[in-house]
RNA sequence: GCGCCCAUAGCUCAGCUGGAUAGAGCAACGGCCUUCUAAGCCGUAGGUCGCAGGUUCGAAUCCUGCUGGGCGUACCA
C-alpha cells in the first residue's frame, strides 16, 4: 500500500511532466516501482526514466534528474531521492512510513495480512481424490497439503472455498481389492487360497482381513461375492485415509461418489448431450469423443467396448456437476500422471456449454522418495512405499507441511526419509517457530517487569519514532509486504511463497534479537520495541495459521 | 516420434511475469552464550544460471534449436 502510495506521487510526476512538455503521454502507465534486492538502493526504486528514455530516446539519467526535482517536494512522504546505475530512480521514504506499521498490525491483530480480494468468490478446490484402494502414499501427502495450503491461502485472501474429495469405489481396482482382502481372509483361516495376480499386497489388507475373522469368524470361507471383503476394505481403509488427514489437519466440505454419477444418469447425459453435438460417434464396439474436432491431435474412448466408460467421461461428468453448482473458479490439485485428462475433461467441459477459463489445473510433479541415498519406487500395488501415517509418526506434523509447502508444484522434489528425520531436530520449521517461541519469551519477561503491557488499545502511548534501526526498519518493511506476499501466494496457488517469506521474515527476527535488546534500561525505547515485538508476532502467529502449522509459545 | 514439466553453489531449492553486484537452507571452515531461549547470530569459501543462437538500453527470466531427466501419449485411473 505504501508502494501504491509512491506509484501515485510518480503518476503525478509523470502528468506534470507531460503538461510541461518534458515527455510525451506514451510512456503513460509503463513504469514500475519495486523493492530493490540490494542495501544501498533506498526502500523503493522506480525504472520510470529508464522506461521514459526507452520512448523518448533520450538520457535516461537527464530524465531521471528531471523526475527528481519534482519527487523531492514529496517531503510528507518520501525522505531521499537519487539516480543510480542506468537510470533506475531510488526512493527512501521517511521512517514514520514503516513506524505507523505497527499501529496498523495491532489494530488488525489475527487479520492482519488477510484480504477481501475474493470477496464473492466461490471456490472449489479438489485434491487428494485418491481412490479407496490402500493408504495415502508420499505422492498424495504432497498433494494434500498443496491443496489444503491453497485453500488455506484462498481463505485468507477472502474467497469462499470449497474443499472437495472425488472418489470411485467401483470398479476393477475395487474388485481386486476386495478379491485381494478374500484371499488374505482365507489364508487367515487356514483354507486354500490363491491371490490375485495384480492383487494388492500390502499388509495393511491382511489387518483387513483379520478385522474380518475378528468379527466374522471362518462364516465367510465359502463366500461366493467379493462384495463383503470390498465393503470392509473401503471401509477400513477410508477410516484410515480420513483419520491421517485429520492428523495434518485436513478437512472435506464434501466427497463426491463417481457412483453417483450413475446412479443420477448423469453419464448417459453427457453422452447424449455430446451425441446431439455431433462429437460422439461408434466404432469398433466403442464409443469415441471426437476430440480432434476440438483441436486435439487424436479422438478418445469414452465408452469401452465392454460398456464401460473410460475414466474420461465420468471425470466430464463430474466437472459439469462442479459447474452446476455454481462455483466462480474451479481448481484441481493433480499429480502429473493425471496430465493427459486436463484436455479431455476442459473440450468436454467446453463442448457441454461451461467456459474452461474457470478451472484452473494445478498438477504437482512426483516426490521420488530416497531412503539411504537408494532411490524407492513408490507403487500402491506392490506395497513398497511409505506411509504419509509414517512419515508424521517419524517427523510430525509441522515439519511435513512446512516440507511440501516450501516447494513449488511444478518441479519434481526429493524427499531423502533419512535426512528428513535425522533434520528433524533442524528442521527450517523450527527456525520459524523458534522466532515466534522467542518473541513469547521476551513478551512473558515484559510483564514480569512489568514495563508496559503493550496491545491494540494502548498502541498509540508508544513512541514509535526511537524504531530507527535498520534491523528494525527491515522488519517494518516486511511486515508491510505481508500482505501483498500473502496475496501473491493465493492468487498464483503458489504456497511455497508464503513460506520463503516467513523464512526470511524469521531471519530478520534472529539478527535483530541478537544485535539489539528489547528490554533495556530505557523504558520509552523498551516499550516502542515492544511493540515493534509484538506486531512481529503477530505476523509470524499469521502467517503459520495460515500454513496450517502451530506458532508454539515455548521451545 | 509428439505434448507438458524440469535443469541455478558440493546437496535440496528460491529468484516476484525483462532490471542494478545471482539468493536461502543444509554440508565445509572461522568466530559469538556471567546479558530478553545458542533450535540462534556474525564472518569465510563455494557459480560459464545445462549448451548454442536470437529479441533490446538490459536475459537466470522471453523466442528458437540441441542435450539430459520426469510424466503422459490405453477400449488403466
Amino acid at each position: 500500500m505504501i508502494r501504491q502510495q509512491l506509484k501515485d506521487v510518480l503518476q503525478k510526476c509523470f502528468t506534470a511532466g507531460v503538461q510541461e512538455g518534458l515527455w510525451s503521454d506514451s510512456g503513460s502507465g509503463k513504469f514500475t516501482v519495486e523493492q530493490p534486492k540490494h542495501e544501498g538502493q533506498g526502500d523503493f526504486s522506480t525504472n520510470f526514466a529508464l522506461v521514459l528514455a526507452g520512448i523518448e530516446k533520450k538520457n535516461p539519467r537527464a530524465i531521471a534528474a528531471q523526475l527528481i526535482t519534482k519527487l523531492e517536494v514529496e517531503t510528507t512522504l518520501i525522505a531521499k531521492v537519487d539516480v543510480a546505475g542506468p537510470g533506475f530512480v531510488n526512493i527512501t521514504v521517511q521512517p514514520k512510513v514503516w513506524q505507523a506499521m505497527i499501529p496498523q498490525i495491532l489494530a488488525a491483530g489475527e487479520g492482519f495480512g488477510h484480504s477481501m480480494v475474493g470477496k464473492d468468490r466461490r471456490v472449489m478446490v479438489e485434491f487428494v481424490s485418491a481412490n479407496p484402494t490402500g493408504p495415502l502414499s508420499i505422492g498424495h501427502g504432497r498433494q494434500a497439503i498443496l491443496g489444503d495450503s491453497i485453500a488455506r491461502l484462498l481463505e485468507a485472501t477472502g474467497h469462499n472455498v470449497y474443499r472437495e474429495y472425488y472418489y470411485n469405489n467401483a470398479g476393477r481396482q475395487m474388485r481386486v481389492l476386495g478379491e485381494s482382502t478374500r484371499a488374505r481372509y482365507l489364508e487367515l483361516i487356514n483354507r486354500e487360497f490363491t491371490f490375485p495376480e495384480d492383487g494388492y499386497q500390502g499388509e495393511y489388507i491382511i489387518e483387513i482381513a483379520q478385522s474380518l475373522v475378528d468379527e466374522k469368524g471362518d462364516s465367510l470361507a465359502d463366500c461366493k461375492e467379493v462384495d463383503p471383503f470390498k465393503e470392509q476394505a473401503e471401509n477400513y481403509i477410508f477410516k484410515d485415509i480420513s483419520a491421517t488427514l485429520g492428523r495434518m489437519g485436513i478437512t472435506f466440505d464434501n466427497y463426491f461418489n463417481e457412483r453417483s454419477l450413475y446412479e443420477n444418469g448423469h453419464i448417459d447425459d453427457v453422452v447424449s448431450k455430446l451425441r446431439e453435438k455431433g462429437l460422439v460417434y461408434e466404432k469398433d464396439d466403442a464409443t469415441w469423443f471426437k476430440t480432434t474436432e476440438l483441436g486435439q491431435p487424436q479422438d478418445r474412448v469414452i465408452i469401452k467396448s465392454t460398456g464401460e466408460p473410460t475414466y474420461r467421461l465420468p471425470d466430464i461428468a463430474y466437472h459439469r456437476e462442479k459447474f452446476r453448482r455454481n462455483f466462480d473458479w474451479l481448481i484441481d490439485i493433480f499429480g502429473s500422471d493425471h496430465i493427459a485428462t486436463v484436455p479431455d475433461v476442459l473440450s468436454g467441459v467446453e463442448a457441454l456449454g461451461y467456459d474452461p477459463k474457470k478451472v484452473t489445473v494445478v498438477l504437482h510433479q512426483f516426490v521420488t522418495l530416497t531412503r539411504d541415498g537408494k532411490q524407492v519406487k513408490m507403487s500402491t500395488r506392490k506395497a513398497n512405499f511409505v506411509t504419509v501415517d509414517e512419515l508424521l509418526d517419524e517427523v510430525g506434523v509441522d515439519p511435513v507441511r512446512f516440507f511440501f509447502m516450501q516447494r513449488k508444484a511444478d518441479s519434481q522434489m526429493e524427499f531423502d526419509l533419512a535426512l528428513a528425520t535425522k533434520e528433524s531436530q533442524e528442521n527450517p520449521v523450527y527456525y520459524v517457530q523458534y522466532a515466534h517461541a522467542r518473541l513469547c519469551s521476551i513478551l512473558r519477561q515484559a510483564e514480569e517487569k512489568e514495563v508496559c503491557a503493550v496491545g491494540a488499545d494502548n498502541s498509540a502511548g508508544l513512541d514509535l519514532s526511537r524504531l530507527t534501526e535498520p534491523e528494525e526498519i527491515k522488519l517494518l518493511k516486511a511486515m508491510s509486504s505481508f500482505p501483498g506476499e500473502l496475496e501473491a501466494s493465493a492468487l498464483e496457488l503458489a504456497p511455497h511463497k508464503i513460506i520463503f517469506f516467513l523464512m526470511d521474515f524469521a531471519g530478520l527476527l534472529h539478527s535483530y534479537y541478537n544485535k539489539h535488546k528489547v528490554l533495556t534500561d530505557d523504558v520509552e525505547l523498551s516499550r516502542a520495541r515492544l511493540g515493534l515485538i509484538v506486531a512481529v508476532q503477530v505476523v509470524l502467529k499469521n502467517g503459520l495459521d495460515i500454513c496450517g502449522m502451530t506458532a508454539p509459545e515455548r521451545m
